[in-house]
RNA sequence: GGGUUUGUAGCUCAGUUGGAUAGAGCAGUGCCCUUCUAAGGCAAAGGUCGGGGAUUCGAAUUCCUCCAAGCCCA
């Protein structure tokens, strides 16, 4: 279908031209509603182009508009803007048009795109330091596959650092008899991981916080993880059983938060890459070494400051965080064949990443021009401005938080709603706790730090999940109780602005895709919900007389209704029927 | 020290390639539930857009400079 945007484009340039103006026309939303839907801003930038006042070249053009059934009311304005409003009629059916052409699948792009968006580390709780990334990167996911990318998603765990050593480390103190500690052992290790999921939350904690302050520990820990590295085989036998029920740990908290992975990978798994990668560099002659560390130049003659190298081994010889990830880029081109990567994570760490992208072009491992995109998100501080601790000095934890929020929601549910059975206000208050959370994260611009503020992930009113989620139930209510399939459609000059809104949705979504940023979407949702509200505060839609408004008034309310679980979708936010 | 990001209402944040009167939410004020869910709606109030300079018909937006903070690298 043709856009409405693009129909006014249209118009404009033909009448532009047909004026005598060859130029870019550009038509965006009108900044002060009175004047009109829409405003026309070109004869402003071209003033000085044909040193002519703007306000001629404005009544020059409105004069050459060609005849057309969607704009409606021309008035100039000083110095030389153009407004108009859209015709109802017009409106109406493009509004129908629109509704069904959203729910059709976008065609695909042959696009593939591989999302690294999780960052959980094996065997530690999720922290709220998690909650960016998954919320951010899940809802990039879902908006780049409904413009039709092919999208994966990767979990992309942390499962080959020093907390592995650790729970080795407390598997051991609880029972050093077990065969994995044998090293004369040449026998098959049992099938069963010797703890159970709840086991294995609290043993990181409990010897991360001891070996803090027992430097012994500490050392030990070390050993047990060089060695684990070095294929000690009741080690990694042991680390096998970690990584399988750590990943059912890590998959309960990404479920609640709507976070779903289609690959399970971590950084161990590239490492059957690591020496290929290793190889080519160091064969390749593109690196040297410096201070007994094996390091690439990166910097480019265009850089403003010295961009320091990329270190693929350290003076032990050792492979570093960077090399693994060079490898995983390798890996991803030969087991996914991915055009893109979309790498999801904090700010902090751009540095690291642009120092990574250079070297992989650099040196030419990549058979295709894989295009790398370091989609880098703001910390999560605390009212100090610092990356937010708890009192004892720790990240708070994502459980913590959660249960936080559930109590809150809980506590207004069954305050204002004495109707409900006790698993419905468990349910309701759940999901109002979830898009709560959601919400609030993904409605700050994804650039910029935010301030971790358990009040505000506890409210509900205003520009929250639950005020979009109460909207919905508000319309469904209405829809509950009205002749559902009614057709006749026709806009009263009051709905026009419900209307209205509703069409801009893929405008919102095409910017939050080109900008990786599904702020946007909230921002459409929000103002959406907002316009609803208004229309439905100043209406009554069961009782209203005249039958064609009624329908209309029914059809807008079930259009706003799927537009706004639409929007909840996209940001992977669950919806509820009733609240 | 180098780089980088940020500075907008009391607080948290929006602000399209420079455009009309800088917008929301929270907090606070005043209204609106015998009609569809008040987690709502309406109204008013709240601003030297960090300071100063430059560019021009026009700057929160571009440039320069200074101030303050965060982060990364050393």
């Amino acid at each position: 279908m043709e856009l409405l945007n693009d129909s006014l484009k249209q118009i404009f340039t033909q009448a532009f031209c047909d004026a005598g103006y060859n130029d870019d026309v550009s038509v965006n939303e009108c900044a002060i509603e009175k004047f009109g839907d829409f405003q026309c801003q070109t004869p402003l930038l071209l003033a000085k182009k044909y040193h002519k006042a703007p306000i001629s070249i404005a009544n020059d053009v409105v004069a050459h508009l060609p005849k057309n059934r969607i704009i409606t009311n021309v008035t100039v304005a000083n110095p030389g803007y153009i407004n108009f409003f859209i015709d109802e009629n017009y409106l109406a059916n493009y509004l129908q048009e629109y509704m069904q052409f959203i729910e059709k699948p976008r065609e695909k792009t042959n696009k593939k795109v591989l999302i690294d968006y999780g960052g959980a580390n094996c065997a530690k709780p999720l922290h709220v330091g998690h909650l960016r990334s998954a919320d951010i990167g899940e809802s990039i996911k879902r908006i780049m596959s409904f413009e039709g990318d092919n999208c994966i998603g990767d979990v992309h765990l942390g499962d080959w650092g020093l907390q592995m050593g650790m729970v080795i480390y407390a598997v051991w103190e609880k029972n050093p008899n077990l065969v994995y500690f044998d090293e004369n052992y040449q026998g098959e290790y049992p099938k069963e991981p010797p703890f159970d999921m709840e086991e294995l939350k609290v043993m990181y904690p409990n010897i991360s916080q001891r070996a803090k302050q027992d430097e012994q520990l500490y050392e030990k820990v070390k050993h047990i993880t060089f060695e684990l590295q070095n294929g000690r085989r009741g080690y990694v036998a042991l680390w096998k059983h970690i990584i399988s029920v750590s990943k059912k740990l890590i998959k309960e908290d990404y479920d609640k938060l709507n976070a779903h992975f289609d690959l399970w990978l971590g950084e161990s798994d590239s490492k059957k890459y690591t020496d290929e990668v290793i190889d080519y560099v160091i064969n390749g002659g593109y690196s040297r070494v410096s201070d007994g560390a094996t390091i690439v130049d990166v910097s480019q003659d265009d850089d403003k400051a010295e961009i320091p190298p990329f270190m693929l081994l350290n003076s032990a010889g050792s492979v570093l965080y960077s090399t693994t990830e060079l490898a995983t880029i390798v890996q991803r081109e030969k087991e996914f064949d991915v055009d893109e990567i979309v790498y999801v994570v904090d700010n902090r760490q751009e540095l690291h990443f642009v120092q990574v992208f250079r070297c992989a072009r650099k040196i030419g491992i990549l058979k295709k021009d894989i295009d790398l995109k370091f989609v880098g998100f703001g910390t999560m501080n605390g009212k100090d401005g610092k990356p937010y601790k708890t009192r004892d000095g720790k990240a708070m934890g994502l459980d913590d938080l959660l249960e936080m929020v559930k109590a809150k929601a809980y506590e207004k549910v069954s305050a204002s709603k004495t109707n409900y059975s006790s698993k419905e206000i468990e349910n309701i208050s759940n999901v109002v706790a979830i898009s709560a959370l959601k919400f609030a994260d993904l409605c700050v611009l994804r650039t910029k730090d935010l301030s971790f503020d358990v009040d505000k992930f506890c409210s509900f009113e205003g520009k929250t999940g639950p005020y979009i989620l109460y909207t919905i139930t508000r319309a469904n209510s209405i829809l509950n109780k009205v002749e559902k399939d009614v057709t006749s459609f026709s806009l009263s000059k009051e709905d026009r602005k419900l209307a209205l809104c509703l069409v801009k949705f893929l405008d919102a979504v095409k910017t939050a895709y080109d900008k990786f940023a599904p702020s946007y979407v909230c921002d459409y949702a929000y103002t959406l919900a907002n316009e609803f509200n208004t229309f439905y505060a100043k209406s009554s839609i069961m009782y209203e007389q005249d039958e064609t408004k009624k329908h209309s008034k029914i059809i807008l309310t079930k259009y706003t209704q799927k537009m706004l679980k639409k929007c909840m979708d996209l940001l992977a936010i669950n919806t509820l029927e009733k609240m």
